[in-house]
DNA sequence: TAGAGCCTGGACAACGTTGTCACCCTCGTA
DNA sequence: TACGAGGGTGACAACGTTGTCCAGGCTCTA
């Protein structure tokens, strides 16, 4: 993961999953000595620098850039003039050592480039930026190791806050971190084995309606094409399917699901199993975007009309012939809530962990309502 | 902005655009006292207590911590020990300001929920990371104030270097940044007045591309949505529309052309202008994702079939009938290759600030296919 | 005129870490 | 026994900022 050959070798972020101090463990010959000094920070100037050229004391200087009170304008005069010189900027760094706060909070999500999470993020990004602070983004790729590297690596830096969309299923290594004051919230998922904010859409509420939605318009035969059951949406989107079917005395059969199937070829390999046979499915419930976009890619293909009802609304959903039924959960909102339960607990004003359930909706456009074809 | 009610109140980041020092003018009523000596970082021990903790010196907690040499197995478990106990993790803020580095870098773009961005953003995280760097993001709505204001926080932060997406086109406020060390590429869009590296798309020859394919179809009438001129990309693709009516000898009428408009209800109404009148185009080009989306349903509205090509490839769009056709960005590959650069500017091994341009692709899917209708 | 009180400004320590350097101990050799 | 070499260890300063505290000069009043 690291680059030996490279000169750029900052302090290493990977954190060995089984240590939780932070330090490296990497062989020595990937370190470098450090930078000389007086090169750090390319020689920027320091406030004593500016003190020095204006002829004050340090602590003037730091009144002047903080705007505090009890400077002369004459001498407010002489320290911006310096500043100006100099092209001062105040080092961030030590002020937050000195302060105790760093003005940024963490997110850490699956990935950043799936269109889920870009509202999401930009939601999170919006209260942190009404509060002051800034947000250091990684995406775990689904891989809880990583989850986990990232989140202290994060903890490393002192972030006021975490926003967490946890990838693995055990999250008993942040209670440390809690109990140190890390405000921590939980979106999208809930944490494993600890105690903490959640915020989640209600996913099986939204994926039972669905499933009763495609029932009610007559379909006996209905598929599910999931994610794997490890994680918790998808699970409790299994669930709402299942109870569903239940709810009907419709018994579900085996071949019907498609668990844990996620890359496009093995999801069309599904779709396409159950659309064929002696008792072929006459309607099909995707649990995610991606399942969906690949599903309807198949159904495209087939002469018989087969009904779809998605979970997560897709761009341009309305324009496909027929329109796409989806259940549609809100990815701002659950950024927006999460975050500002966030700044609560930073607040002082949030004490005990709650779990948030955001409603979802169902957009019928057409292809929900097609009638079964047998 | 600031939320004065709430008492979590870290520095504030916002910096008046101008004034360079990164010093608060906020009025004091929304200033807190500062947090109680003894409650920072929540009491997290120190390398201090570890030390004292394990009976040894502080240094050789840090060697142990570190993983340098010089330190017997009993001593290093003795102080492993304490730090399992005490539940220590080294604090990086400590570490950034005596060593120089952050090992972070920014990225400013202009809307993280854009789709368009996520994947770009995603890129340069992977290659940070592939450097042991942490990603700190922002979005700067398209407001240059904005931009300035959050890539100015960022050097105070001292990351080590800037990805940054321009939504101004004067960027002579970096310089004293640069000069000073601050790693520095612009992706997508050009920087204003400053030498700098750039990886941007070739616009130009993929307007004109998508234009000259039009008109190869036949259409001699063909009308352009983009954004306000103003941004590079926007003027870029507007030359590269009207270089491929004179090269093929069309005059271009100026109510063919819609410049500026961004907002959905705004573009409807520019389209069905065009479409209205004397003398109708055949065939629109759009000059973004946004607008190209807005387009294709009011083009779902026509009763006749018009022509389209639009800039920036969009989901599902292979499905609609017609599929739409487009002219392609890799947008992963604009974020590597200016992540890439950045770190090579970190490295030293890059010295000349260098413009690189991206190929584009026209991938043909039938809107721009289809004959004039007139 | 003296004392009280305010305004301005600066010296100093502290935040938690790392680099430098010197110390001590052990071991091997003269 | 004395001495040098070398490895393990810790004291200390420094990174750049902010909070505390105090000094000196001023104004105002008794």
């Amino acid at each position: 993961m690291l680059d030996a050959t490279s000169s750029y070798n900052p302090m290493d972020l990977r954190i060995p999953v089984a240590d939780r101090t932070g330090h490296r463990t990497v062989p020595e010959t990937t370190r470098r000595t450090d930078r000389l000094p007086g090169t750090r920070y390319g020689n920027r100037p320091t406030m004593k620098d500016v003190a020095a050229r204006a002829g004050v004391g340090l602590k003037t200087v730091s009144r002047v850039v903080n705007g505090e009170p009890g400077v002369t304008a004459e001498t407010e005069r002489r320290v911006q003039e310096a500043i100006e010189a100099l092209g001062f900027r105040r080092n961030d760094s030590a002020r937050v050592l000195r302060k105790g706060r760093t003005a940024s909070i963490g997110l850490v999500l699956e990935d950043l480039a799936d269109p889920f999470y870009g509202p999401l993020s930009r939601a999170v990004e919006e209260v942190a930026r009404a509060h002051g602070a800034l947000l250091i983004n990684g995406s775990s790729a689904e891989d809880p190791d990583r989850e986990q590297e990232l989140v202290l690596a994060l903890c490393a830096r002192r972030v006021d806050g975490l926003v967490v969309i946890p990838a693995g299923d055990d999250h008993r290594y942040l209670e440390p971190e809690i109990k140190a004051g890390v405000a921590t919230v939980f979106v999208d998922r809930p944490a494993g084995h600890i105690d903490a904010d959640v915020v989640v859409s209600d996913n099986f509420g939204g994926a039972r309606d669905g499933v009763r939605h495609l029932i009610a318009h007559g379909h006996r035969r209905i598929g599910f094409i999931g994610d794997m059951p490890r994680i918790h949406t998808a699970a409790e989107r299994l669930r709402g399917y299942r109870t569903a079917l239940e709810d009907a005395g419709i018994p579900v059969a085996d071949s019907w699901m498609s668990l844990g199937v996620t890359d496009p070829e093995r999801v069309r390999r599904a779709a396409r199993e159950m659309l064929s046979g002696p008792e072929p499915v006459t309607a099909i419930f995707t649990g995610n975007n991606r399942v969906t976009v690949t599903v309807i890619r198949v159904l495209a293909g087939q002469t018989r009309p087969v009904a779809l009802v998605g979970f997560d609304d897709i761009e341009l959903a309305d324009l496909l012939q027929p329109g796409v039924t989806v259940v549609a959960q809100d990815a701002a909102a659950l950024g927006r809530t999460a975050a500002e339960r966030l700044f609560r607990q930073l607040d002082g004003t949030l004490l005990t962990p709650e779990r948030i359930e955001l409603p979802t909706r169902l957009i019928t456009r057409g292809s929900g309502e097609l009638p079964p074809a047998d």
